[in-house]
DNA sequence: CGCGGGTTTGATGATGCTCAAGCCCGGTGG
DNA sequence: CCACCGGGCTTGAGCATCATCAAACCCGCG
């Protein structure tokens, strides 16, 4: 259950955690499950917890006037679903975040975190690098989104994540991009024709 | 010199810097000036430094096989211009980073940064919460550059950063929102007949 | 006065969106 | 077993938005 979190803390780590972290970090971290459809956050909701995936897919969007949704980010397996800005600030989340697939998570509260974080240098360590690659991660999409055409970006993508080409319905994977449905299926005849 | 930077470390403490930790910072940080157009950092560099904005304006950006510029990130007094993936892994910077203002700076090192997070508590704290705050801004930019039309994502500049109005020509403004300057230029024209 | 950097304007065209229809496929119920 | 339905994908026609190209303008400065 906490193998794949444990693996995964250690992969940031310089050296690996010790029996009595592994202990102290499984007894703040809660299971769940959640249902294909089922939300993690609800726009309007303050967010209480950052969840790790554990097998499974979730998506965070908005929702505009018109009832459309905009994909912000998609998450896999090992990834941390979340929206910061709610948890940090005890704001209401203007986004969704949902499981697309069934999902299994394990769930953290801000407090418990930042505890962790404080008695185990191995997790201070992981949280400096994953905010400086979301840093990185950021900074890239936001200059695909800017400067590459539709089509461009498609291919970036296909690059960069090829994994939610496999996991994610089509509709979704556009919305991603910033791009209709049907100008994303257009994109992809052209590519194939190749 | 050094005041507006312990200034602005203070702001983010939850209590003021001792005056052992103001020497301490103070030696870790050098002064530096830049004229209008010149690099504080060019593509295929590695970045070394971290550069605190004293007084000036700044602008980080790549250029394409055709030469066009395309403005990914704007600075200010009080903010803090780098790369970070060139940083963090010491690999070839992707970006351009110059002062579009004549600009003073104070430099730290990558190392002598993470040494002065150790020692003191406060500066830990404004990473922390620097990261959070730049993951929250990098979400609702990319929210802005998917799901909004051009001339919404102008009315939100004009909302979320109106100093960039003042201190950058429309053309920087146009590439930073990720329209071309002719379309800014109509753009404003119909905002001003309202 | 002329030059450079920046902005505006117009004409034209590409890119991507909207709307509408049809197809494919797996699941459900008669 | 077939009909039907829903979700997802594709296709086409027409249109809006935005980019491109070219020209002119504006203004501060040497």
């Amino acid at each position: 259950m906490y193998d794949a979190l444990i693996k995964y803390f250690n992969s940031y780590a310089s050296r690996p955690l010790t029996g009595g972290e592994i202990d102290l970090i499984q007894g703040f971290f809660t299971p769940k499950k959640l249902r294909k459809r089922q939300y993690f956050l609800q726009e309007g909701e303050v967010c209480k917890y950052t969840s790790f995936i554990i097998k499974g897919a979730m998506r965070q969007y908005t929702v505009d006037e018109k009832g459309e949704e905009h994909i912000i980010k998609l998450f896999l397996e090992n990834w941390w679903a979340s929206d910061r800005e709610s948890l940090m600030n005890k704001t209401p989340s203007i986004y969704f975040i949902d499981a697309w697939e069934d999902t299994e998570v394990l769930l953290v509260s801000k407090t418990d975190l930042a505890v962790l974080i404080d008695r185990t240098p191995t997790l201070a360590e992981w949280i400096r690098k994953l905010d400086t690659n979301f840093a990185i991660a950021s900074q890239r999409r936001l200059n695909a989104a800017i400067s590459l055409s539709a089509e461009e970006r498609f291919h970036d993508l296909q690059k960069t994540n090829p994994a939610f080409l496999q996991r994610f319905p089509q509709h979704i994977i556009a919305s991603y991009l910033g791009i209709n449905r049907e100008t994303l299926s257009r994109i992809r005849r052209r590519a194939v024709k190749k």
